[in-house]
DNA sequence: GCTAGTTTCAAACAAGCGTTTGATTGAGAT
DNA sequence: ATCTCAATCAAACGCTTGTTTGAAACTAGC
């Protein structure tokens, strides 16, 4: 190793602001992994790769967080614990703003939509990167991945499945779950993929890379699918063959 | 190795009906890595758990497709090659039978969306287990995975990307290729990721394994989403904080 | 029955993996 | 100055990975 053990010695020389430089073993050690994580998957990624990155001997992942696995989830709570805490806290303040009435598909949306704007624009934190890994992560088929995805998930989606019953009060409970569902694939899958988007679609540039401007694209798409009649008769009325 | 070498012995004694024992090595190869490609995703996936499950030598895999990668590329083939060809045959025969006018959103949708079925309804085939395995291959980092994706699509998503542009006259281009990509994430999110669903969702059981139902109440979801009036303005339209 | 060419086989290869170990370091409390 | 405890370090652990090898087995043409 070039450089070792410099992490201590690289401290600003003012005490006071010490946060100027990043000096903790941790953090440091959580953000290598994210990108690194985010590029190239949880099983294609070692943690050789991760420590050096993180200028940290290979030793210091177990010793901080006991394996791989439970440093890909420390990973994830970082910034997905947060999150999903701003989103219900933003829908139980627009609930509590509407006087018992019932909130607006795009009001419900504007609050799952927000924190994650929030988190695409804190630049500082590279918190871009963080959710194209989420959107990756939904699509893993590691059994802990999808097992702790969903216990992060729950205590949200019922929150919303809550609120988006009471805004479509005319789709019976199983089709708001699978609207929902769609919602949050979309969602996901846009987020994750805009990279892959580049070779499929021939985007321009300029709009590949704005969260805004792709969030505010979709959020209409989604509103309208949400609103949309449900689905009567056979298949056939949809998919007649030839 | 328990039982070795007995793919030529396994044929049934009428040698005219030989459709009925599997017997191409090559192709017990593609099936096994089929299903384990699925489960477990590219990385996490063996050769050595392929060749095992297949009953084959390991060196089978290099000597017959020459790679891993190369392997991977050739189970996705097999099926995404045909049914894309499915796809742009149908919607052709929609457009030949409209005499000019442009298709409806529904039509098109079918167009995708039949071919996809059909290969679902195919169990005898595992059709089913390969519509996951592609909603995860389209999540996955890996570049070479990506790369070989979409050179697969390119040629679909010019048709269809022309054709929704005709039935949606009052889009812009760049909208058009957006509402599109959505499509595509929302069906492939929703037909990969059935089994993360059974835990977020709580779905009824006797739901979530029926592929029609499923895009049955896809397909209204996606057609009202496309038919959306564009967002007009800024985006505090939508996204007005607190 | 011999030969030529394809396919299968057990074995080994080098490389990389996640994890563990035991010594060494350094700062704060006694 | 000594003890304590958490943190870091180089090195090694046992194991799995994808791929290669060269011999053996098989099939078909003559």
């Amino acid at each position: 190793m070039a450089t070792p053990a410099i992490s201590r010695l690289q401290r600003t020389p003012d005490p006071i602001v010490e946060k100027t430089v990043e000096i903790d073993t941790k953090s440091r050690i959580l953000d290598a992994a994210e990108e690194l994580f985010m590029e190239h998957g949880f099983e294609a990624t070692s943690l050789r790769l991760i420590t050096t990155a993180a200028n940290v001997n290979l030793a210091a992942v177990n010793y901080h967080f006991g394996s791989k696995e439970e440093l890909f989830q420390a990973v994830l709570t970082r910034r997905l614990d947060p999150m999903n805490q701003d989103r219900m806290q933003l829908l139980t303040t627009y609930e509590s703003a509407s006087n018992g009435s019932a909130l607006t598909c795009e009001k419900i949306i504007s609050a799952m939509f927000i924190p994650a704007l929030k988190l695409a624009r804190d630049h500082q934190q590279g918190g871009k990167n963080f959710l194209r890994l989420l959107g990756r992560a939904y699509a893993d088929p590691a059994p802990f991945i999808r097992q702790f995805l969903s216990s992060q998930y729950v205590e949200m989606i019922v929150r919303f499945r809550a609120a988006f019953a009471r805004a479509l009060p005319h789709l019976e409970r199983e089709e708001v779950s699978w609207r929902l569902h769609f919602v949050m694939g979309a969602l996901s899958y846009t987020l994750a993929g805009t990279d892959a988007l580049k070779m499929i679609a021939q985007f321009h540039p300029e709009e590949i890379d704005n969260d805004e401007l792709l969030l505010k694209r979709l959020a209409p798409f989604l509103a309208a699918g949400l609103r949309a009649p449900v689905q009567s008769g056979d298949t056939h009325q949809w998919f007649q063959e030839t």
